[in-house]
DNA sequence: CTTAGCACTCTAGCGCATCGACTGCTAATA
DNA sequence: TATTAGCAGTCGATGCGCTAGAGTGCTAAG
C-alpha cells in the first residue's frame, strides 16, 4: 500500500470535494459534503476526514473559517483514480462525429483549426490545435507544372496525404518536355525520403556542375524549407477563447487569464512528449512553468501519416476532468480516423 | 460651416483631452489640460470650452466633480479632422517591412495568419486577419496528378498565385495519357473562369451523357465546394488576445473583453463593406452590434488577385488611432504588394 | 471675454461594527 | 474506539459613517 493511499472514506470524501468545487467554483464545506447525500456521516467527521486530507496537500483552506479547496496534489490523485472511466454522452459524440465527419480531404491546417474550434465549443473552454511537424513526413510524389510567363508551380505530395506548393520564377527556356523530365528525376530521387533528408539530397546533387536542370533544383531547394518549415507559433491554433473569462476565476484578477493567453510556450513544452496515445492532464504546478499555477492542460494526438499532432484544452485547474477527458480522447480518436487515407474521398 | 464645426480653440481643448485621456486612461480634469502646456488659458476658460464641448456630445463626464472622458463622437471628429496625417515611426517601419519580407511566396492563409500576429505585437492590440474569398478569384491552371493506388491529385492554380490542392480516389483504370488528356481538357474550359463560373461550367457539361472522363470530372466537381469554400469562420484569424488584458478598462469589468473575444461577427460585418483603399476606423456605437460599444475597430484593405481580404486591430475606443492607422495602412500597402505577382520568388 | 475665488459635489479610502459561515476542539455517546 | 453534538473562536463579506482630495460650476471682478 502506497503511502498516499486513502481508505475508502477518505476517497469518497475528496472526490466530493472535487466535483462539488468543479460546478460551483466555491469553497466547500463539511455540511455541504453532507448535504450531498452519498455519506451517512455527521458534518464534525467529515471535519476530521478534512484536515487528514489537507495534511497529506490533497486540499487546502483559503484562510481558517472557510471550507476546503482541492490542491493540484488532489486533482491529481482525482484524475489518476477517482473519476472512473470517462464516457462520452450521446449527444456529445452526435456533435463530434457530425463535426469530423465534413472535413475528410481537407488540408490539415484547415481540419486543425476546425477541429480547435469545435473542440472549444463542446468544452467550453480555450481550445488549442497542433499541426504535426511535417517536416519528419515521407515524400510520395513531386510535380511540377509550367504556367504561362516563366513561372512554375512545385507541388509536393506526402505519404499522409498532405500536400505543399509553391509558385517561383523559372527561366522562360523551360519546354514542357524539360518539366516532364526533370519532374521523372525529381520522383526518381525522392521518393520515399523525408523531407530533410530530400533537401539533403537536392543539396548534394547541385554541388555536380553536372547536375541536368540545375537552376530549376536550386530553386527549388532554395524554397524547401519556405514550403516546409512552420515555425511553432505557425503551427498553434487557439480557439474559442472568449471561454476562459466564463470562469469566476477570472472575476477580480486578470493575471491567470493572461497566462492563458500567453501559454504557447505551454504547448511547445507538449510537443517534445513522447507520442503516447494517451490523453495527457497537466494539473497547474505541474507545468513547468512557474506562473502556470492554477492552469491545467488536457491533450491528446493524433497521427497524420508519420507525423504527430495534438489537440486539447486549456483552462483553470477547475475543469471538468471527466468529461473533457473524453471529449478529448473522442476528438483525437476520430482524426486519426481522419488522417488514415481510407478517408480520402472516393470518386464516384 | 458644418453645425459641428469647433472653433480652433475647442479643436485643441478637444485634441488636448483625447491625447491626454489615450495616454492616462483617466478622466482629464481642466486642470490637467492647462498643465499640458501647449495652451495659455486658465483653468476657468478650459472648463468653460468643456462644458460646452460635452452639450455637443463630444466628451461625457463620469460623474459631477469628475474630469472629462471622450464620447465615441469625440473619437469620430477627433479622427476625421484633428489627428493629421498618420505617420510611422522608423522603427514601426523597419519591423514591418523586415517582418513581411520573408513572407513571400507562402500560402495566403500562413501569411495572413502572419501577418496578423505581427500587427499584434507592433500594436500591441488583438489583431484580426480575413482571407479574401477565393471563389470570385479567376482560374489560371487545373493540374491532375495520377499517384499510386489509384489515387489522385487536383491542384488548381489561380490568377492572384494561390494554388489549392485537394486528394480523391480515382478509377484504377486510368493510364497516364488519359489523366494528361483530361488535364489538357480542363485547361480548355475553366482557364479565365472565376471559380463559381467554373464549378457552373462543369455542372453543364456533367449534364452530358457523352462527356469524356466523366466519372474523373464529376469527383472534381463533387469537391469542388470543398476545395474552394471558406466559412467566414474559417477566413477569420484572431492573434494577440494577450494584448487586450493590458488594456486598464477591463479591471474591473471583464464584459467589454467578452464583447472583443466574440467579435467575429463584427468582422463578419466589415466583409459586405464596400472595398475603398482607406483604412476605415469603426468607433464604439457606431458598430451595428449594440454590445460593442466601448469597442473600435481600426481596419484596412489588401488585395489577392481579383480578390479583396482584410487586416485590422480591435481594442478599446480608447486606442492610439494616430498611430494604429499608420500602422495598418502600412501592413495593408504591403501585403498589395505582396500579392502582386512581381513580388513571387525568383530563381536564380 | 477671461479669470480668480469659492462653495459645492462626488469618489476613494479608511476604520469600525455586525453578520454569518465554518472550523476546531472537547466532552458526551454508541 | 469511533462518532457525534455542542460551542467557542476565526475570518471574510457587508454596510455605514467619516474624511480628504480632486474637480466642477458659478459669480463677480478685471
Amino acid at each position: 500500500m502506497r503511502r498516499e493511499d486513502l481508505t475508502t472514506r477518505e476517497e469518497r470524501i475528496l472526490s466530493a470535494i472535487i466535483e462539488t468545487y468543479i460546478r460551483s467554483a466555491r469553497p466547500v464545506s463539511s455540511g455541504a459534503v453532507v448535504r450531498r447525500g452519498s455519506l451517512k456521516l455527521s458534518s464534525a467527521t467529515v471535519r476530521n476526514v478534512m484536515r487528514s486530507l489537507e495534511d497529506r496537500g490533497l486540499i487546502e483552506q483559503p484562510h481558517t473559517s472557510a471550507g476546503r479547496v482541492p490542491a493540484d496534489r488532489g486533482y491529481r490523485y482525482y484524475v489518476d483514480r477517482l473519476m472512473g472511466p470517462s464516457v462520452v454522452s450521446n449527444s456529445d459524440q452526435a456533435q463530434i462525429r457530425a463535426g469530423i465527419s465534413v472535413l475528410g480531404g481537407r488540408d490539415v491546417a484547415i481540419v486543425v483549426t476546425e477541429v480547435s474550434r469545435m473542440l472549444s465549443e463542446v468544452c467550453k473552454q480555450l481550445a488549442v490545435g497542433l499541426e504535426p511537424a511535417v517536416e519528419s513526413g515521407v515524400m510520395e510524389r513531386v510535380e511540377l507544372v509550367h504556367l504561362e510567363e516563366g513561372r512554375c508551380l512545385v507541388v509536393v505530395g506526402l505519404r499522409s496525404g498532405q500536400t505543399r506548393s509553391s509558385l517561383f520564377k523559372c527561366t522562360e527556356s523551360m519546354s514542357e518536355s524539360d518539366v516532364a523530365a526533370a519532374t521523372g528525376l525529381l520522383n526518381d530521387w525522392l521518393d520515399g525520403l523525408s523531407i530533410a533528408e530530400a533537401s539533403q539530397l537536392l543539396g548534394r546533387k547541385l554541388k555536380d556542375k553536372d547536375c541536368p536542370f540545375r537552376d530549376l533544383i536550386r530553386a527549388i531547394h532554395d524554397q524547401w524549407d519556405r514550403i516546409f518549415h512552420l515555425h511553432d507559433s505557425e503551427r498553434v491554433h487557439y480557439e474559442g477563447a472568449r471561454y476562459i473569462l466564463r470562469n469566476p476565476e477570472f472575476a477580480g484578477d486578470a493575471s491567470l487569464l493572461g497566462e492563458i493567453l500567453d501559454s504557447e510556450e505551454a504547448l511547445a513544452d507538449l510537443v517534445r512528449r513522447p507520442g503516447s496515445r494517451e490523453v495527457v492532464v497537466t494539473i497547474g504546478h505541474e507545468n513547468r512553468r512557474r506562473k502556470m499555477a492554477g492552469v491545467s492542460l488536457i491533450v491528446g494526438s493524433y497521427r497524420v501519416g508519420e507525423t504527430v499532432g495534438r489537440i486539447g484544452v486549456i483552462g483553470p485547474t477547475r475543469m471538468q476532468y471527466r468529461r473533457l477527458v473524453g471529449v478529448v480522447d473522442q476528438f483525437s480518436r476520430l482524426l486519426d480516423d481522419l488522417f488514415s487515407s481510407s478517408h480520402w474521398p472516393e470518386a464516384r
